[in-house]
DNA sequence: GTCTATACCTCGATAGAC
DNA sequence: GTCTATCGAGGTATAGAC
C-alpha cells in the first residue's frame, strides 16, 4: 500500500482532507490515528505534517472550510415570502446534508474536540447559519403566516430536526432525495404553524 | 486525592459508573483514559478493573442500563387519544432529557464506539424506543387526528428534535422546564398536522 | 478492595536520508 | 515531497503486596 517516493503534491493534500473527513465522521476524532489516516492516504505518517500543523488544525480546518462553504452558498432573499424562504432554506440544508454527509456530521458531533480558541470560531460560523434559519421565522411572524412560540427555540429544535437526515439516511435507500425533501416540508410548515 | 487502602465497595461502584457517564459526555468515550476516570473518583486505575471488565464494557453497560431504564418506565395507554399519547411522550422524553441529559447524549452520540455485538443490542433496544413513538403517530393516522406523510420518517425527525434539547438546555438559562416542553408541544401538534 | 508498579502497546510528532 | 526511524508521552490492562 504505502507508496515509495515520488511527489504528488497536487493530489495529496486534498486525499489528507478526504481521509480525515471520512474516518472522523466514522469513528470520531479522538478514535483516529494519524497513522490511520496515513494509511487511508496511502503514505507514511510522516507526510501528513507537509499538509497540516497537527491532528486539531485538520479538525479545526475541516469545519472551518465547510461552515464557510455553507454560508457562502446559501442565498436568502428577506423579499419573498417567509414560507417561499422557508423551504428554500429547508431544500438547501438537506441537499446538503446528503451531498456532504460527512462534513455536516462532524460539524455538529466534533464541536467539543476543539480547543477553545478554535471552537469559539467554529461556533460562532453555526451561530450565524442558524441566525439565518431565525431570520426567516421571525419575518414569518411579522407576516402573520408562521406562529412560532419562541423563534430561538424553534431555530434550534428545527435544524436538530433536519440534521437528524445523517444519521439515517442511506444513499440508494427506501427514500430518494426529493422525496425526503417532501416529507420534511410537511413537518416543517406544520411545525411552524403554516 | 488518591486514597490509601480502605474499601468502600458499596459506593465505589456506582461512584465509577458516574465519572465514566460524566466524562464520556463532556469529552467522547475515545477521548477519555482510564486514569482519567480513576483520577475522578479518586482511586487508582488498576481499581477500576474490580468493576468493569474494559473500558468498552463501561460504555455498553451505560447504555444498556439507560436504555432499559427508559423503556420501563414509559408507560403508554393505546386506549386514550393518540394526540394525549403523543403529548405524553413529549413530556416524557424531554424530562429524561433535561433530568439525565449526560445518559441520553451518550445513548445517541456514542453508538459508533461500541463493539459490533454492543452495538446491535443497544440499537434494538433504541429502535424498541422509537417504535413507540411511530405506535402513537400510526394510531393518529388511523383515528383520523394526524396526518403525517411518513410515520417512520417523521418519528426519527420527531425525537431528532427532542432530543436536540440536549444541545443547548442549561439548567438556570433563559427557559425553564415547562416552558420547554409547552413550546415544544405546539411544534410536534404542528408537525403531525394536529 | 485498593494500592503500587509495571508490561506492552500505540499515540503524535520530529529529524534526516533520499 | 516522501520515506524510514525514532523519541517521549500516555494509553489499557494486569500482577502481586497490603
Amino acid at each position: 500500500m504505502a507508496r515509495t517516493q515520488g511527489s504528488r503534491a497536487e493530489i495529496t493534500g486534498p486525499l489528507v482532507r478526504d481521509a480525515a473527513r471520512r474516518l472522523f465522521a466514522r469513528h470520531g476524532y479522538a478514535a483516529v490515528s494519524m497513522r490511520q489516516i496515513a494509511a487511508e492516504v496511502g503514505v507514511q505518517v510522516g507526510t501528513l505534517y507537509s499538509y497540516t500543523a497537527d491532528k486539531q488544525a485538520l479538525l479545526a480546518d475541516l469545519l472551518r472550510v465547510h461552515m464557510e462553504e455553507l454560508l457562502a452558498a446559501w442565498r436568502d432573499d428577506p423579499a419573498r415570502p417567509a414560507l417561499d424562504r422557508l423551504e428554500a432554506f429547508l431544500r438547501f440544508h438537506i441537499q446538503t446534508s446528503l451531498e456532504r454527509p460527512e462534513a455536516v456530521f462532524l460539524s455538529y458531533m466534533e464541536l467539543r474536540n476543539l480547543t477553545p480558541e478554535n471552537r469559539a470560531e467554529i461556533a460562532a460560523l453555526r451561530r450565524r447559519y442558524e441566525d439565518a434559519l431565525e431570520a426567516i421565522l421571525i419575518a414569518g411572524e411579522a407576516e402573520g403566516t408562521m406562529a412560532v412560540p419562541d423563534t430561538r427555540l424553534a431555530t434550534m429544535a428545527l435544524i436538530a430536526m433536519l440534521t437528524g437526515v445523517t444519521n439515517w439516511y442511506r444513499e440508494g435507500g427506501r427514500l430518494d432525495q426529493e422525496r425526503v425533501v417532501a416529507v420534511y416540508r410537511e413537518l416543517v410548515r406544520g411545525a411552524v404553524g403554516a
